[in-house]
DNA sequence: ACAACTGGTTGCAAAATAAAATCAGTTGTC
DNA sequence: GACAACTGATTTTATTTTGCAACCAGTTGT
C-alpha cells in the first residue's frame, strides 16, 4: 500500500488485514503450523486459490507480518514464519473466534479451539504468543504447549463427532 | 452470504466483516456516533463512496449488526443503530486500534482514542459497551461516559497539534 | 531417466469495488 | 406554491480483485 486513506489505527490495520484471505493465511500458519506454500494451499478448509495465496503471502511479507526463508532440505522450498507484529494479532484472532462462536453458525470441531482460547483468556494468549515466539522466532520454549492443548481438544471433538455419526 | 466457506469461527467472522469498509462504518457509528447516511458519508476520514456505503449498510442490517429505524423528525431519514452483536465488537476494535498504533504509521489525533482505550483495558471497554447499549438499545445510562472522555481527549490533542502548527 | 512434488505464474471469465452522475421524495424558505 | 437544498439511494462506467484451470521450471527420490 503506497497511499493511506487516513492515519486512524483501525483504518490502517484494516488496510493491511481487511480482506477475505489475509487473516485466514495467518490463522493457518499460527494455529495449523503450516509453514509451506503447499501446506497452506491444501490444508486450509476454505480452499484458497494458488494465485491468491501467492499474492497474499507476498503482501504479508512486504507488510512485515511474515518472514520468508529458504528451506535447507529443499532448495526450492520456502519456509514462512510469523514475525512479532503477526504474533501480536493473537488477541484479535482470539476475540474474532469468540465473536464468531457467539454470532455465527460455527461447526463444533472447528470452534473448539476458539472456545478453549476464550476460556483461557489473556493469560493463555500470552502463553500461546510465547510459544509462537519459540516456533517462529527461535526464542526459548515455554514449559507448556498451548498449541498441543488446542490440537488435542480438536482431535478429541473430531473423534466424538465421528462416533456420533456412526451411531446413526 | 448464502454459502459459507467453512464452519470456522474466524472464517465466519471474516465473511461478515472481512472487507475494507464494514468495520469503518461500524467504527464511525460506534465512536463518532454517526447515525445517518449523510453523516457516515461525510464525517468519515477515509471518504467512502455513497454506493459502497449504501451496500455496506444493507449488508450489515441483513447480517444483524445494525438496526434501521425511521427518523420521526424527517420522514425520509433513517436512523442506524448498533445491535448487541455489533456492540460486542468493541474488544476487537480496541485491539485493532492498539495493534495499528504499534505497527502502523498512525497520526496522533486519530490514535489518541485508541491509546485511551488500550490504557483503559477491558474494564473501560465494558463501560463503553454499557454506554453503547444505552445509546443504541435504550438501556439505562451508565454514570460515566467513555465516549465523552474519548471525545475530550481527541479535541485536546487536535488543539495541541493546531498550536504546534501555528508556532512554526 | 523418470515420475512425483515443489513454489509459483499465466490467461481468462466473473464478481466485487470505486467514482461520478443522476434520481425522486422531503424539507424549509420565501 | 415556487424553488433551492438536502435526503438516501440508484445508475453508469471503469478499474480491481477473485476464482479456476492449465501450465511451468527446478528439485527430489527411485
Amino acid at each position: 500500500m503506497d497511499h493511506h486513506r487516513s492515519g486512524c489505527p483501525i483504518n490502517l490495520t484494516l488496510e493491511i488485514l481487511g480482506d477475505r484471505w489475509s487473516l485466514i493465511v495467518i490463522r493457518d500458519i499460527m494455529f495449523g503450523n503450516c509453514r509451506y506454500f503447499r501446506e497452506l494451499l491444501t490444508k486450509s478448509e476454505e480452499g484458497i486459490a494458488s494465485n491468491i495465496l501467492a499474492a497474499r503471502l507476498k503482501n504479508l511479507v512486504a507488510a512485515g507480518l511474515l518472514g520468508k526463508t529458504d528451506d535447507p532440505s529443499h532448495r526450492q522450498k520456502s519456509i514462512y514464519s510469523l514475525t512479532e507484529p503477526a504474533i501480536q494479532l493473537v488477541p484479535i484472532l482470539a476475540h474474532m473466534g469468540a465473536w464468531g462462536r457467539r454470532h455465527a453458525p460455527v461447526s463444533r470441531e472447528l470452534s473448539i479451539r476458539a472456545q478453549l482460547l476464550e476460556e483461557g483468556g489473556p493469560k493463555m494468549w500470552d502463553g500461546f504468543m510465547a510459544e509462537l515466539r519459540h516456533i517462529h522466532l527461535g526464542q526459548p520454549a515455554p514449559v507448556k504447549s498451548v498449541l498441543a492443548q488446542l490440537q488435542a481438544a480438536y482431535l478429541r471433538v473430531v473423534a466424538e463427532e465421528q462416533a456420533k455419526k456412526t451411531n446413526d
